[in-house]
Order: C-alpha cells, then sequence, then structure tokens
DNA sequence: ACGAAACTTTGATGAGTGTCCAAATTTCGC
DNA sequence: GCGAAATTTGGACACTCATCAAAGTTTCGT
C-alpha cells in the first residue's frame, strides 16, 4: 500500500525504444482526456498509436507502471510550464499574482486541463500513488501563490499566508467543472476571472495578522 | 445520444420487488463511494447487497438504467438537504447566505459527498445524462445563493447575481479535492470556512453595479 | 559483420465484464 | 386458494481485460 507509491523507471533504451515509449505515452494522454478513465485500456492505447498489445505490454508489464510513468510526465509538464509562467519580466508583486491566477483560470478552461484533472481528483480517491502526485503537485501551485501573497502582505504568519494561497487556488480549481472547457457556464469565465484578479489581491491586501484565528473563533 | 438523457423509470411493483430495488441502489452507492467508478460492476453490486446478479440485471436489465435511477435519487436526495437547509427560522439574508455557505462547506467534508462528486464530475466528461443531472443540480444551487445575493444587494442586476453566485458557489466546491474528506489540507477547512463565511458576504455586500463589467473590459 | 540485447509479433490464458434466458418460486388481486 | 404476473435462480453467452511466453526481427557496440 504504502510502496504504490514510489516512482517507476521510465522503459525505452534504443532509439526505437524510446521513440515507441513516446508514442504510448502520448497515445495514453490523449485516451484519457478524450475517452476517460474508464476507457483507459492497455488495448485502447496501443490502438491509438498503432502498436500491438503485447508490445505496449513489454515496454509497460504492469497497467499500474504506465500510469504512473504518465502521470509523472504529465506533472512534470505542468510544473514546467508553472516555472514558465512564473518567470516574467519586471512586474509588481501584485501584477505577478494577478498574472499567476490569469494563467491558471485560462488553463482551466483547455480541454486536456479540464478532462484530465476531474479525472485525476476522482482516481486521487482510491489510488495513492495519483492522490500522492496531485498533492504534491498542489503544494508546488500553493508555493508559488504563497510567495507572492507574503510580499504583498508581509505582515501576515506563514500558516496565514499558507491559508490565503490554498484558499485562492482551492476556489481558482473549483471553476474546472463548471466553467471549464465545453462546461456549463464556461461562458462566464472572463467575468469570473476578472472578478478573481481584482477580488482575491484585495483580500490578500486588506487580511491582518490574526483575522483568520479570529474569524474561525467566532464561527464555532 | 441527445436521447441518453430522457429519464428511466424506477423499477419495482411488488412491495417485494421495491425493497430489492431500494437494496441495490443502496450497494450501488455504497459501491460508487467505497470503491470508486472503477469498481461500478453489476457484479459487485449484487454481491454488496448479497443478491445474484441475474436479479439485479431482471430490476436494472441495462447497467446504464441503473446509473441514471441512481443518479436521479442520489440528486433528489441532496436537493431535499438544500430545500431543508434553506428553511431555517427568522434569519437575516445575510446570515441564511452564512448559514449555506457553512453547510456546503461542512457536508463537502464528509466521504459521502468528497468522493461522489469527485466521480460525477469526472464521468460528466463523457456522460452527458450525468453531465445533465450534475448540471441541473448545480443550478439550483445558484438559485439558492443568487436569492440571497440579490436581496443583500438588490443593485445588482439578474446577470450579476448570477455571476457571483456561480463564483461562491465555484469557490466552495474547489475545497472538495484539497480539503475534502481524507483530502491533504482538511485540517484547513474551518479557517476556509471561516474566510469563506465572512468574505464572500463582504464580496457580495460592497460589489456595485458595472463593476464586473467594468472589471472584465480591464482585465482584456 | 557478428552477436547479444532490445524490440516486435503472434497467440494463448484465465479472470472479469454486461446481457440474456428458461425454469423455479413468490406475490397479491380476485 | 387460484392463477397470472412479478420475482428469483442458476447457468450460459460472447466479449474485453491484463498478462504472459515463445518465436521472430531489428538495433548497435564491438
Amino acid at each position: 500500500m504504502a510502496d504504490t507509491e514510489t516512482a517507476p523507471t521510465r522503459p525505452g533504451i534504443y532509439s526505437r525504444g524510446t521513440e515507441t515509449v513516446d508514442a504510448i505515452l502520448k497515445a495514453a494522454l490523449s485516451v484519457l482526456i478524450e475517452e476517460g478513465a474508464e476507457a483507459f485500456t492497455i488495448r485502447r492505447v496501443a490502438t491509438t498509436c498503432g502498436l500491438r498489445v503485447g508490445n505496449v505490454s513489454y515496454h509497460f508489464p504492469k497497467k499500474e507502471m504506465l500510469v504512473q510513468v504518465l502521470l509523472d510526465d504529465i506533472m512534470e509538464n505542468y510544473e514546467n510550464k508553472l516555472e514558465l509562467s512564473v518567470r516574467q519580466p519586471e512586474l509588481s508583486d501584485e501584477d505577478r499574482l494577478r498574472l499567476v491566477i490569469v494563467i491558471c483560470l485560462d488553463d482551466i478552461c483547455s480541454k486536456r486541463t479540464t478532462h484530465l484533472f476531474t479525472e485525476l481528483w476522482a482516481l486521487a480517491n482510491h489510488n495513492n500513488f495519483i492522490a500522492e502526485r496531485v498533492r504534491s503537485f498542489y503544494a508546488k501551485v500553493h508555493d508559488v501563490i504563497g510567495e507572492y501573497v507574503q510580499r504583498i502582505n508581509p505582515a501576515l504568519s506563514a500558516d496565514e499566508v499558507h491559508t490565503l494561497s490554498i484558499f485562492i487556488s482551492a476556489s481558482m480549481e473549483g471553476t474546472t467543472p463548471f466553467l471549464g472547457y465545453n462546461k456549463p457556464w464556461n461562458d462566464k469565465m472572463p467575468a469570473i476571472t476578472a472578478i478573481s484578479a481584482s477580488w482575491f489581491i484585495d483580500l490578500v491586501k486588506s487580511m491582518k495578522p490574526g483575522d483568520i484565528a479570529a474569524l474561525t473563533k467566532r464561527l464555532t
């Protein structure tokens, strides 16, 4: 149960092999996004990339291994995208946080992200490996947001910054099933993005040390 | 494709039959929550409620039919819970909105809701019937929230009220994969609930007609 | 260009799936 | 209680699934 979270190693030694592995991973991601976890089958993956079932099974002897390598690949990809978006030219911390919010919400509108993350959230319910990788990814997201929150409002404690980061991140991710790709209220995304970009920054700026504790205490 | 959204009729005529159908639906929900959509199998449902496969198959000749009746059952259940929570004693509109927020976030922490809705969001990606029922449910949630938003800030247009309701609802639902049952930051839920209960109401009160349009325009 | 190792093909295996059916049993209006 | 209809049983069907092994083919260091 615990060892299901250890990292697998990516197969493919000869150049032909690595090309095949690339094709398999690409096809696997496509199946997951286009057809969902239900259809995520060695056979369907093989068909999608024009390979034989036995061949896919040779490179990934266990299906779980394909899932794990694929997920690592996906997450690395998203983390790179995140790193890249953060490395923006001279901007104020406020503008940087605004930019991160806009980029996140924009990305959520892509078919890839909308489908992928809803599937991952569901799979994380009963798969420790996926749960851990998803957690680790969002921990990085919270760190990025938290860095700007701290700079915008240096008076806040680390815990308060963390809480605010989670709140902002969760609020954004929550748009996925409602305002994401092909979702019922997708047309409202520009307005929601505008509200988010403006109001989350106001929230960060106006929050005072002790406010969260006071609010939490009052609510009980 | 379009007709997959038409409602099925619940089987069971004799009392014994209805009892069996009840047992099947209860078992089906349990399997979905405890083991996930991947394990949602006629055979597993039958085993869970101690019935024979053929018997389940008699009452629900097609698996899709079981899914549809189950989903209608679930959604009706949630809508009743929502109605009940709204019908609270003499409170101000502000307190009512606060209460709805607290109740929603509290419910999200239950294993049932955390697991169920993450599964439904994923299934909605490729199943029109599920997508439509989920949409219809959240439309009702938005209506409830919107009613109080409108009363708290009567100056807002219907569209602005709708946008704010979606924003509040999406923000709350976004806590599911991160702060829900058994999720990594579940311990932060009290603080997030406190921030939400206070801040969303401030947002509603301070929003002025035209603000959303102005923010949206400025962002582009 | 030899040969070991990597890759691919082919076919088979056993478990699991949804669906169906005929016969046995139970229910309930009359 | 009779009897038709509803329910339950047990088994069967044709699939798809992940996995495997043995035999071919290709690659690439030497």
